[in-house]
DNA sequence: ATCATCTACAACCATTTGGTTGTAGAATAA
DNA sequence: TTATTCTACAACCAAATGGTTGTAGATGAT
Protein backbone atom coordinates (compact mmCIF):
# COMPACT_ATOMS: atom_id res chain seq x y z
CA UNK A 1 0.00 0.00 0.00
CA UNK A 2 1.50 3.26 -1.35
CA UNK A 3 0.57 6.40 0.58
CA UNK A 4 3.20 8.63 -0.76
CA UNK A 5 3.25 10.30 -4.09
CA UNK A 6 6.35 12.31 -4.58
CA UNK A 7 8.51 12.91 -7.21
CA UNK A 8 11.90 12.31 -7.61
CA UNK A 9 12.81 16.17 -7.30
CA UNK A 10 10.22 16.42 -4.33
CA UNK A 11 12.48 13.37 -2.80
CA UNK A 12 15.28 15.30 -3.09
CA UNK A 13 14.36 18.97 -1.70
CA UNK A 14 13.31 16.61 1.25
CA UNK A 15 16.69 14.55 2.01
CA UNK A 16 18.56 17.86 0.91
CA UNK A 17 16.37 19.52 3.78
CA UNK A 18 17.75 17.22 6.22
CA UNK A 19 21.06 17.24 4.98
CA UNK A 20 22.52 20.25 7.17
CA UNK A 21 22.75 20.39 11.07
CA UNK A 22 21.41 23.64 11.18
CA UNK A 23 18.00 22.92 9.51
CA UNK A 24 17.60 19.51 11.41
CA UNK A 25 17.95 21.81 14.47
CA UNK A 26 15.52 24.54 13.09
CA UNK A 27 12.99 21.52 12.60
CA UNK A 28 13.15 20.05 16.10
CA UNK A 29 13.00 24.06 17.54
CA UNK A 30 9.82 24.71 15.62
CA UNK A 31 8.27 20.91 16.31
CA UNK A 32 8.49 21.81 19.58
CA UNK A 33 6.99 25.13 19.15
CA UNK A 34 6.55 28.12 16.56
CA UNK A 35 9.08 30.65 15.89
CA UNK A 36 9.45 33.94 14.43
CA UNK A 37 12.81 33.31 11.92
CA UNK A 38 14.81 36.14 13.56
CA UNK A 39 13.79 34.16 17.24
CA UNK A 40 15.23 30.88 15.63
CA UNK A 41 18.46 33.30 14.27
CA UNK A 42 19.41 34.08 17.38
CA UNK A 43 20.65 30.54 17.90
CA UNK A 44 22.48 30.38 15.45
CA UNK A 45 26.23 31.39 14.91
CA UNK A 46 25.71 33.05 11.48
CA UNK A 47 23.61 35.92 10.05
CA UNK A 48 20.33 36.20 9.98
CA UNK A 49 20.15 36.14 5.78
CA UNK A 50 21.62 32.56 6.08
CA UNK A 51 19.28 31.45 9.01
CA UNK A 52 16.42 33.32 5.97
CA UNK A 53 17.49 30.94 3.89
CA UNK A 54 17.65 27.79 5.60
CA UNK A 55 14.02 27.98 6.41
CA UNK A 56 13.39 28.64 3.06
CA UNK A 57 14.84 25.43 1.83
CA UNK A 58 13.12 23.78 4.55
CA UNK A 59 9.49 25.37 3.64
CA UNK A 60 10.30 24.43 -0.34
CA UNK A 61 11.02 21.01 0.96
CA UNK A 62 7.40 21.13 2.50
CA UNK A 63 8.78 20.58 6.30
CA UNK A 64 7.92 24.06 7.62
CA UNK A 65 4.82 26.32 6.92
CA UNK A 66 5.49 30.33 7.13
CA UNK A 67 2.87 32.69 8.18
CA UNK A 68 2.87 36.59 8.53
CA UNK A 69 2.22 38.01 12.17
CA UNK A 70 2.26 41.44 12.18
CA UNK A 71 6.14 42.11 11.19
CA UNK A 72 7.39 38.71 12.37
CA UNK A 73 7.44 35.42 9.74
CA UNK A 74 6.09 32.92 11.70
CA UNK A 75 7.43 29.21 11.21
CA UNK A 76 5.70 26.13 12.01
CA UNK A 77 6.49 22.76 11.39
CA UNK A 78 4.61 21.06 8.88
CA UNK A 79 3.66 17.43 9.79
CA UNK A 80 3.64 15.88 6.30
CA UNK A 81 6.80 16.60 4.72
CA UNK A 82 7.91 14.90 7.96
CA UNK A 83 5.61 11.44 7.72
CA UNK A 84 6.72 11.02 4.24
CA UNK A 85 10.20 10.90 4.94
CA UNK A 86 9.77 8.43 7.63
CA UNK A 87 7.38 6.32 5.37
CA UNK A 88 9.53 6.07 2.90
CA UNK A 89 12.68 4.79 4.71
CA UNK A 90 9.80 2.56 6.42
CA UNK A 91 8.89 1.06 2.96
CA UNK A 92 13.16 0.52 2.50
CA UNK A 93 13.62 -1.26 5.50
CA UNK A 94 10.57 -3.34 4.93
CA UNK A 95 12.35 -4.61 1.85
CA UNK A 96 15.26 -5.27 3.55
CA UNK A 97 13.74 -7.13 6.42
CA UNK A 98 12.06 -9.55 3.95
CA UNK A 99 15.50 -10.35 2.37
CA UNK A 100 16.73 -10.65 5.81
CA UNK A 101 14.02 -13.12 6.32
CA UNK A 102 14.27 -14.94 3.46
CA UNK A 103 17.99 -15.64 3.47
CA UNK A 104 17.25 -16.77 7.49
CA UNK A 105 15.26 -19.27 6.50
CA UNK A 106 17.43 -20.52 3.52
CA UNK A 107 20.26 -20.90 6.45
CA UNK A 108 17.50 -23.03 8.39
CA UNK A 109 16.76 -24.86 5.78
CA UNK A 110 20.29 -25.67 5.76
CA UNK A 111 20.99 -26.71 8.82
CA UNK A 112 17.61 -29.33 8.59
CA UNK A 113 18.92 -31.15 5.57
CA UNK A 114 22.55 -30.72 6.80
CA UNK A 115 22.38 -31.75 10.20
CA UNK A 116 25.88 -31.03 12.15
CA UNK B 1 15.03 6.07 24.81
CA UNK B 2 17.68 6.77 22.07
CA UNK B 3 19.48 4.05 20.46
CA UNK B 4 21.26 6.62 18.16
CA UNK B 5 24.45 8.15 18.41
CA UNK B 6 25.38 9.74 15.13
CA UNK B 7 27.34 12.97 14.66
CA UNK B 8 25.77 16.04 13.32
CA UNK B 9 28.69 14.83 10.04
CA UNK B 10 27.16 11.51 9.98
CA UNK B 11 23.71 12.70 10.06
CA UNK B 12 24.63 15.27 6.87
CA UNK B 13 26.31 11.85 5.49
CA UNK B 14 23.37 9.79 5.51
CA UNK B 15 20.62 12.53 4.41
CA UNK B 16 22.52 13.80 1.63
CA UNK B 17 23.30 10.35 0.48
CA UNK B 18 19.42 10.06 0.33
CA UNK B 19 19.06 13.65 -1.28
CA UNK B 20 19.76 12.10 -4.69
CA UNK B 21 17.62 9.68 -7.01
CA UNK B 22 20.33 7.84 -8.58
CA UNK B 23 21.44 6.74 -4.82
CA UNK B 24 18.18 6.12 -3.53
CA UNK B 25 17.41 3.58 -6.76
CA UNK B 26 20.87 1.77 -6.31
CA UNK B 27 19.36 1.75 -2.21
CA UNK B 28 16.58 0.17 -3.86
CA UNK B 29 18.38 -2.26 -5.63
CA UNK B 30 21.25 -3.92 -3.69
CA UNK B 31 18.19 -3.96 -1.20
CA UNK B 32 16.52 -6.48 -3.43
CA UNK B 33 19.84 -8.19 -3.63
CA UNK B 34 23.20 -7.68 -3.72
CA UNK B 35 25.31 -6.50 -7.29
CA UNK B 36 28.20 -5.65 -8.57
CA UNK B 37 29.16 -1.77 -9.07
CA UNK B 38 29.15 -2.68 -13.11
CA UNK B 39 25.81 -4.34 -12.90
CA UNK B 40 24.43 -1.36 -11.22
CA UNK B 41 25.95 1.00 -13.71
CA UNK B 42 23.90 -0.85 -16.72
CA UNK B 43 20.97 0.82 -14.96
CA UNK B 44 21.95 4.69 -15.35
CA UNK B 45 22.11 6.67 -18.13
CA UNK B 46 25.73 7.72 -17.06
CA UNK B 47 29.59 7.25 -16.74
CA UNK B 48 30.76 4.08 -15.25
CA UNK B 49 33.01 6.28 -12.95
CA UNK B 50 29.70 8.31 -12.16
CA UNK B 51 28.43 5.37 -11.06
CA UNK B 52 30.94 4.51 -8.53
CA UNK B 53 31.15 7.81 -7.35
CA UNK B 54 27.39 7.37 -6.04
CA UNK B 55 28.25 4.34 -4.80
CA UNK B 56 31.01 5.54 -2.55
CA UNK B 57 28.92 8.39 -1.02
CA UNK B 58 26.57 5.32 -0.11
CA UNK B 59 29.31 3.61 1.43
CA UNK B 60 30.66 6.39 3.28
CA UNK B 61 26.87 7.15 4.48
CA UNK B 62 27.27 3.71 6.02
CA UNK B 63 24.69 2.35 3.72
CA UNK B 64 26.25 0.11 1.47
CA UNK B 65 29.26 -1.79 1.90
CA UNK B 66 31.74 -3.32 -0.89
CA UNK B 67 33.52 -6.60 -0.97
CA UNK B 68 35.78 -7.92 -3.20
CA UNK B 69 35.05 -10.82 -5.49
CA UNK B 70 37.13 -12.18 -8.24
CA UNK B 71 37.60 -8.76 -10.15
CA UNK B 72 34.02 -7.73 -9.23
CA UNK B 73 33.72 -5.15 -6.45
CA UNK B 74 29.82 -6.86 -4.76
CA UNK B 75 27.92 -3.43 -3.03
CA UNK B 76 25.13 -4.57 -0.52
CA UNK B 77 22.94 -2.90 1.51
CA UNK B 78 23.99 -1.83 5.11
CA UNK B 79 21.04 -2.34 7.02
CA UNK B 80 22.07 0.14 10.28
CA UNK B 81 22.46 3.45 8.41
CA UNK B 82 19.11 3.02 7.30
CA UNK B 83 17.53 1.95 10.54
CA UNK B 84 19.25 4.88 12.18
CA UNK B 85 17.74 7.64 9.15
CA UNK B 86 14.60 6.07 10.20
CA UNK B 87 14.48 6.04 14.24
CA UNK B 88 15.61 9.51 13.95
CA UNK B 89 12.12 10.92 12.06
CA UNK B 90 10.61 8.66 14.18
CA UNK B 91 11.46 10.88 17.04
CA UNK B 92 10.85 14.01 14.97
CA UNK B 93 7.15 12.54 14.17
CA UNK B 94 6.95 11.34 17.99
CA UNK B 95 7.89 14.87 19.33
CA UNK B 96 5.28 16.43 17.23
CA UNK B 97 2.38 13.85 17.67
CA UNK B 98 2.94 14.69 21.24
CA UNK B 99 2.25 18.58 20.65
CA UNK B 100 -0.43 17.69 18.18
CA UNK B 101 -1.97 15.40 21.16
CA UNK B 102 -1.29 18.44 23.26
CA UNK B 103 -3.11 20.90 21.66
CA UNK B 104 -6.09 18.64 20.92
CA UNK B 105 -6.39 17.99 24.86
CA UNK B 106 -6.53 22.31 25.32
CA UNK B 107 -9.06 22.76 22.33
CA UNK B 108 -11.20 19.83 24.19
CA UNK B 109 -10.61 22.13 27.49
CA UNK B 110 -11.83 25.16 26.07
CA UNK B 111 -14.86 23.11 24.72
CA UNK B 112 -15.81 21.85 28.06
CA UNK B 113 -15.36 25.36 29.74
CA UNK B 114 -17.38 26.93 27.00
CA UNK B 115 -20.28 24.83 25.61
CA UNK B 116 -21.76 25.71 22.41
C1' DA C 1 7.02 61.75 12.22
C1' DT C 2 10.78 59.21 13.51
C1' DC C 3 13.10 55.32 14.94
C1' DA C 4 13.85 50.54 15.71
C1' DT C 5 12.69 45.83 14.28
C1' DC C 6 11.72 42.18 11.12
C1' DT C 7 11.88 40.61 6.64
C1' DA C 8 13.11 40.23 1.53
C1' DC C 9 16.35 39.92 -1.78
C1' DA C 10 20.38 40.88 -4.69
C1' DA C 11 25.28 40.36 -5.40
C1' DC C 12 29.19 38.14 -4.33
C1' DC C 13 32.50 34.35 -2.84
C1' DA C 14 34.56 29.75 -1.60
C1' DT C 15 33.54 25.03 -1.47
C1' DT C 16 31.01 20.97 -2.69
C1' DT C 17 28.52 18.24 -5.91
C1' DG C 18 27.54 15.53 -9.93
C1' DG C 19 29.00 14.79 -14.02
C1' DT C 20 32.79 13.98 -17.71
C1' DT C 21 37.22 11.86 -19.96
C1' DG C 22 41.46 9.63 -19.64
C1' DT C 23 44.95 6.62 -17.70
C1' DA C 24 46.44 2.69 -15.21
C1' DG C 25 46.21 -1.65 -12.45
C1' DA C 26 44.23 -6.42 -11.34
C1' DA C 27 41.74 -10.43 -12.33
C1' DT C 28 39.77 -13.59 -15.69
C1' DA C 29 39.39 -15.68 -20.43
C1' DA C 30 41.31 -17.18 -24.93
C1' DT D 1 50.88 -14.22 -23.73
C1' DT D 2 47.36 -11.30 -25.05
C1' DA D 3 43.00 -9.51 -24.84
C1' DT D 4 38.97 -8.33 -22.16
C1' DT D 5 36.59 -6.96 -18.11
C1' DC D 6 36.12 -4.58 -13.85
C1' DT D 7 37.79 -1.24 -10.87
C1' DA D 8 40.46 2.93 -9.07
C1' DC D 9 41.54 7.43 -9.38
C1' DA D 10 43.09 11.92 -11.17
C1' DA D 11 41.95 16.12 -13.60
C1' DC D 12 38.66 18.92 -15.18
C1' DC D 13 34.09 21.55 -15.58
C1' DA D 14 29.41 23.64 -14.67
C1' DA D 15 26.08 24.19 -11.34
C1' DA D 16 24.44 24.12 -6.66
C1' DT D 17 25.29 25.06 -1.75
C1' DG D 18 26.15 27.69 2.36
C1' DG D 19 27.82 31.49 3.78
C1' DT D 20 28.61 36.80 3.61
C1' DT D 21 27.38 42.06 3.15
C1' DG D 22 24.46 45.62 1.64
C1' DT D 23 20.15 47.83 0.40
C1' DA D 24 15.35 48.51 0.77
C1' DG D 25 10.43 47.87 2.25
C1' DA D 26 6.79 47.01 6.04
C1' DT D 27 5.30 47.08 10.43
C1' DG D 28 5.12 48.58 15.30
C1' DA D 29 6.56 51.62 19.08
C1' DT D 30 7.63 56.39 20.91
Amino acid sequence: MVVDDLSDADLDRLFQAFADATRRDIVTRVTAGESSVSGLAEHYAMSFAAVQKHVAVLERASLVTKERRGREQIVRAHHYGLQRARRLLDEYETIWRQRADRIADILAEDRKRVPS
